[in-house]
This record gives structure tokens, C-alpha cells and sequence, in this order.
DNA sequence: TAATGGGGGTTTTTT
DNA sequence: ACCCCCATTA
């Protein structure tokens, strides 16, 4: 009898306590399927499963902290903290990183972001000089996107552009060629990117010995959010499960919202298929919405014209609910006014701002609440959109950690050059040339890039000589030198850089202290890189807001950040055709029932109150005065709308007449502003 | 020949 | 923040 069985429904302690075969659990929102892993991981390391033999996967790096927390959070001992998991991605690079030289990987091998994958694409595009010049070319992100895609879904290219790019259909075989080269381009200089981690991975896990090895490592497998897989990680799993039928998915259908990259419900839907001998469990008893809320999503749910595989069902008796709120808005400027009172409402009510969230479709939609938060003095955290690892200048410092590492990283080489004044694409990429030997390979050692500086110092700005020098000095390690100390002599070398190349540069040094501070109990500083490009802080800061000391702060977060996540309040925001569906979404009918999803999704995070805003006009920015008039979701159909309370939010007056606020405005950003003196 | 700064327009979602 | 284009400067 395992400690938390007795909190856990007839069909969760089923699913908890299963034996060996491959089980499937089929859960809908709010089903406690997160309770329901946690308590079969618990059953499992009771019924004497080493913790380091169980592998929990997930998707996203935000369900990943959320599971592996609830794990440990079960038992406070010492070996709950060994079960291993992560996102497939970090796993795939724990994998590599052990097993590097098996798949013929460098040791030191670096990790890029996207953003690094994109722009090598572009440099191997130059070199290739093909794709240039001609009309309509694609971005050297569509060119990333096409790339990913093709990968992940096993779909050939061609298809794929069919598809995605059909107006650049043409210029096939040249992506075609220049994809090719990418791949012995990023082979050459020791790189990886997140979609060669799961590649590399798959073959390691598929191959005869290794492979077995690797499956062999584990127990039990776990994977939450089983809708996101794709058929890349699919293969791996697969791999990984060959001799072994230990395997336990959690999924829903209905919450399936990353198409984009290549996943699709039907590795859910049709897992038995692929696992033999498969069990299902469904749950649909809801532990976290109102009747009221649950009403909303079962009416989304029936609009689906496939319908959603799970359907909820009340369980919790739910007194005094609150009914749903479609609050229609002049413009978006009144959004952010009544947004910003409905929550503080909900504060003086006692609804914490950590258990209210403002939910919406793409990153920048919360722009114009961001303004009205800044303005009250609401202390609020945004997940999605802008990334700290972004930063320019924090990937510059983490180019010098993977040089350390990986001389070769010609990446590295290009961003550091361009750093020095008077030094753009050209000169860099001359002082590189400068440092290759005759095969035009790089060298593989530190030393040997010193000894061929001299030719290096011939091609660069004269004035750049002496922080040139520094740099190349620091990149060198010393041995029995602390890896800290080694990071901070970086930092040391790089801050001249900083200070020449960005007007801003002091917060920017700043960070890059923190950034050091991450290197403490590393080995390996493109160990420290590779980690900081697969998991940044989630969460950006408002450098305009008040100082992030609050104790409470309000939830801002992109729909497809806050999957997996609950809110007492939810209040989901630009509900608007276009916007949500994002008209992006709605060239096929496929991309429109993922929005529908999306929106689903989004209204199952209430716990009890849940409030959807529709501005009516929207203004453009480009010229004064513009406006369009925006029509409602088209989600929030007669039946939708029958669940909900309608209201007109009062008053054409927007939120820009700073001279009147609410008296209660005042009071919150007096007190949160006397707290934060207090340390 | 290159680098840089200014200006104007855009921006889906994540590893 | 990024992209693209254009004018100015070294």
C-alpha cells in the first residue's frame, strides 16, 4: 500500500498500481494525471524499482520541472531526487554528453539554439552562394523551420514545403543541397543542434549494442503529454522499449498543440500500434474546475467536428461557483484597464496574484497589459516570448564557455569577431580563414589557435589588438584551475567587448556575473552553454516594473507555456478572430482545430474563475487614428456563449487618464513598494 | 570594399 | 528584438 493511494479515485489507483505491460491513461484536463504519475512512480520505487532506473520524459521544459517536482515533493528522501527524466531534448543531451565518443561525437561537443541554427543555415547559404539573389527567397528561419520540420516528422522535404513554403516549391533542390551541408557543416565544427540531439539519440538508442545497453538502463519508462510526440521521438521510445514492455503514456487528445513541430494525436490515439499488448485507462473525473467552468469546456469540446477523445465529468460538487465571464471591450487599451481591476478584485477577495494568470495566444499580446501593470505597480512574471538566453550578450560570453570546449565551433568564432569594433561579417570571416590549416579545417586545440594569432592580429582593426589578445589569453585553460575561475577570466577578458559593442552594457555585465555564478558545480563550460541553451530562465522580468523581491506576482504566460498548469483565476485575453485562432493557423483545417485545442486548453486551467475578453476595435499603430473592428473568437460559438456571462465592460474612458485611478491602485503599489525596502 | 547607424516595418506557438 | 534597405564613413 502505497502513502497517497487513498487520495487517488478507483481509476487512478488503478492506473498507479499497474504491472509491467504497456499501459495507456487517457486523462483529461484537470484529471489529476500529474497526482496519478507521481503516485505510479511512488508504487514503482516501493515495489523496490531503483529511482535511477525509472525515466520520466516530457515535452517542455515547464512540465518537466512541474513532474520531476511533484516526484520529489512525494518523498523527501535522498533517492526520490535520483529518478531520472527531463525533456526528451535535455535526456537526449545527458545521453550524448555520457556516451559522445560511441556515436562519434567530440566530447566538448556544442549545443545551438535556434536562433545559432538559423544563422548557421545563412552562413552555409553564403558559402554555398546559391539562394541568393533570386525572388522570393526563404528567411533563414523558414529555412530553420523547414529543416526541423522535415526531421521530426520523417516527411520528405519536398512535402514538407508543399506544405509549409509552397510559394518557394521551386527552389527545392537548392534547400536541398544547402540542408545537405549543413549537416557535414555542423559535423565539421562539433555542433549540434536540438534537433540533432534526438537524431543522435535515436541512432544510439537503435543501434544493436548500444541500443540495448541503453534501454537496459531503465525500468520503467514514463512519458506525460504523450499528444506531443512526434514521430522522431516516437522512433525513440520505441527503440528504447524493444525488449523491455515497461512503458507507461499519459496523454489527451483534446490538449494536443504542437503540430508545429511535427507531433500529432494519432501516436496517442493509435498507440497500439506501436506498443504491443497495450492496456488504456481513461479518466475524465475533474478534481480542479467549477461546474460552471467545466460547462464552457465540454461545449468547446462538442464543437470539435472529431470530437475530443475524453469527455469531462464533474465530480467535485462545486458550491457558490462563479459563473464565466465574456467581457467584450472597446479597445485593447480597456482590456488592460479591466483586466488589471478584475485581477485586483480577485486579490482583495483573497485570490493570491500567483493563482491568477493572464493567459493569451502569441507573446506579444500581453505588450499593452504589460504597460498598465507597469503603470499600477502590479508585480507580474511572463513565461514565453523573450528569453534571457536571447540576449545578445549572454550568448556572446556563452561562445567563449563552448570555444573552451571546441575550438572548431566556428559559430562561436563569427559571433566573438563581430563583437570587436570595426570588425562585421567580412573581417570575421577572414580572421577565421586566418586560423585555418590547409584542409581549411580549424584547429583542435587552444594552443595551436595562439600560435597562428599572429595571422589572425594581420586581418583585424589595429585598435582591436589588445582586447583581441585578451580574448584569445582567457580562452586558454589553466590546469587545477576551478572551472568558476576559468568562466570568470572569460567574463574578465570579454567585458571591453561588451562595453564597446552595447550602449546598455552595465545591467548586461551584470547578468553575465550571474551567468558565471551558473558554472559553479559544472564540469564542463560547454556543459554550462549547452544546459543555458536548453533550459533558460523561463521567465523575463519587467526591467520598467517594480524590483522582482514581491512575495506575489501575477502569472503572464503564452497558452502553450501554461499547458499542464492550474489557476484559481484565468482570465484569457485578445479572444478576438485572427488573434485567437491566430489567422496564421487557419490556411488548413488541421492548424484550425489545433487553435481550438489551444483554446480549450486555456479555459481548463480555471480552478474557479475564468474570464475571456474580446476587444472590439483594434487600433494601428502605423497611422493615427486607424482602427478595424474586430470580430469575436469564432470558438465562442451560440453553444459556448450559452455558458457564459456576457457583459459590456463600461465607460469609453481607456486606461491612459493617469490622473484618475482607483483609490485601491494606489494603495497596493504604496505597500508593495514599502515591502521592498524591507530586504 | 566593409562597417555602421538610422529608419521603418514586423512579430505564432517550443526544444 | 529582428529584418531589410539605404546613406554615410573609413
Amino acid at each position: 500500500m502505497f502513502a497517497s493511494r487513498q487520495q487517488l479515485n478507483e481509476r487512478q489507483t488503478e492506473a498507479a498500481s499497474f504491472g509491467d505491460g504497456p499501459l495507456r491513461v487517457l486523462a483529461g484536463p484537470g484529471t489529476g494525471k500529474t497526482t496519478t504519475l507521481s503516485a505510479r512512480v511512488e508504487f514503482l520505487l516501493e515495489r523496490g524499482v531503483a529511482p535511477d532506473r525509472i525515466l520520466l520524459l516530457t515535452f517542455t521544459r515547464r512540465s518537466a520541472r512541474e513532474i520531476i517536482g511533484r516526484v520529489r515533493a512525494l518523498r523527501r528522501d535522498e533517492q526520490v531526487q535520483m529518478v531520472s527524466g527531463g525533456t526528451f531534448h535535455s535526456v537526449a543531451h545527458h545521453t550524448l554528453r555520457r556516451h559522445h565518443s560511441a556515436v562519434g561525437l567530440p566530447e566538448g561537443f556544442g549545443v545551438l539554439d535556434q536562433v545559432d541554427s538559423a544563422d548557421l543555415l545563412d552562413l552555409v547559404r553564403s558559402d554555398l552562394g546559391i539562394l541568393s539573389g533570386k525572388r522570393r527567397l526563404p528567411k533563414k528561419s523558414t529555412l530553420a523551420a523547414l529543416y526541423s520540420r522535415t526531421v521530426n516528422t520523417g516527411v520528405p522535404l519536398k512535402d514538407v514545403m508543399s506544405d509549409m513554403t509552397p510559394w518557394c516549391v521551386e527552389h527545392c533542390d537548392d534547400i536541398a543541397s544547402l540542408f545537405r551541408a549543413f549537416i557535414v557543416r555542423k559535423q565539421l565544427l562539433g555542433l549540434l543542434d536540438f534537433d540533432d540531439l534526438l537524431l543522435f539519440w535515436r541512432i544510439a538508442v537503435q543501434h544493436e549494442v548500444l541500443g540495448e545497453r541503453l534501454g537496459a538502463a531503465f525500468d520503467h519508462v514514463l512519458v506525460d503529454e504523450f499528444q506531443d510526440v512526434n514521430l522522431l521521438q516516437l522512433d525513440i521510445l520505441r527503440a528504447l522499449r524493444q525488449r523491455d514492455p515497461r512503458l507507461t503514456l499519459v496523454g489527451d487528445d483534446a490538449q494536443a498543440i504542437y503540430g508545429f513541430r511535427g507531433a500529432s494525436p494519432r501516436y496517442l490515439l493509435d498507440a497500439e500500434q506501436y506498443f504491443d499488448g497495450l492496456t488504456t485507462i481513461t479518466l475524465n473525473a475533474n478534481y480542479r474546475s467549477s461546474t460552471p467552468i467545466l460547462d464552457v469546456a465540454n461545449a468547446l469540446a462538442a464543437d470539435a467536428p472529431e470530437g475530443f477523445c475524453a469527455v469531462l465529468r464533474e465530480h467535485v460538487p462545486t458550491a457558490g461557483a462563479v459563473p464565466p465571464a465574456l467581457i467584450h471591450c472597446v479597445d485593447e487599451r480597456q482590456q488592460s484597464a479591466v483586466v488589471a481591476d478584475r485581477v485586483l478584485e480577485l486579490y482583495e477577495q483573497g485570490i493570491a496574484l500567483q493563482r491568477q494568470a493572464v493567459l493569451f495566444r502569441a507573446a506579444h499580446h500581453s505588450a499593452d497589459l504589460e504597460i498598465e501593470l507597469a503603470r499600477r505597480h502590479i508585480p507580474y512574471i511572463k513565461y514565453g516570448g523573450l528569453r534571457y538566453l536571447e540576449a545578445a550578450h549572454v550568448k556572446d560570453l556563452l561562445s567563449a564557455f563552448r570555444l573552451v570546449d571546441n575550438p572548431r565551433d566556428e559559430m562561436a568564432w563569427f559571433r566573438l569577431f563581430q563583437l570587436m569594433p570595426g570588425v562585421g561579417p567580412a573581417k570575421a570571416r577572414r580572421a577565421i580563414d586566418a586560423l585555418r590549416d590547409s584542409d581549411g579545417m580549424l584547429p583542435l586545440s587552444m594552443e595551436e589557435i595562439s600560435r597562428r594569432w599572429a595571422h589572425v592580429s594581420d586581418v583585424l582593426p589595429s585598435e582591436t589588438g589588445e582586447m583581441a589578445r585578451g580574448l584569445i589569453e582567457s580562452l586558454g585553460s589553466t590546469s587545477d584551475e576551478p572551472l568558476v575561475v576559468h568562466a570568470d577570466r572569460l567574463r574578465h577578458a570579454i567585458a571591453p567587448l561588451i562595453i564597446a559593442a552595447y550602449d546598455d552594457s552595465i545591467p548586461r555585465l551584470e547578468d553575465l556575473g550571474a551567468l558565471v555564478l551558473a558554472c559553479s558545480d559544472a564540469t564542463r563550460l560547454s556543459d554550462v552553454a549547452a544546459a543555458q541553451a536548453l533550459d533558460p530562465p523561463a521567465s523575463t522580468g519587467n526591467l520598467a516594473g517594480p524590483p522582482m523581491v514581491d512575495e506575489d506576482w501575477l502569472v503572464l504566460s503564452t497558452v502553450h507555456s501554461a499547458k499542464g498548469l492550474e489557476f484559481d483565476a484565468v482570465h484569457v485575453i485578445h479572444a478576438a478572430d485572427g488573434n485567437f485562432p491566430s489567422d496564421m493557423s487557419l490556411a488548413t483545417p488541421e492548424g484550425l482545430e489545433e487553435e481550438r485545442r489551444l483554446f480549450y486548453v486555456a479555459v481548463t486551467r480555471a480552478r474557479r474563475d475564468l474570464a475571456i475578453y474580446v476587444p472590439l476595435r483594434y487600433h494601428h499603430h502605423r497611422v493615427r487614428d486607424e482602427h478595424s473592428w474586430a470580430q469575436p473568437s469564432r470558438f465562442l460559438s451560440e453553444s459556448v456563449r450559452s455558458t457564459l456571462l456576457e457583459v459590456v465592460a463600461a465607460g469609453e474612458a481607456s486606461a491612459g487618464d493617469a490622473d484618475s485611478p482607483p483609490i485601491v491602485i494606489d494603495s497596493f503599489g504604496a505597500v508593495s513598494n514599502q515591502i521592498s525596502q524591507l530586504w
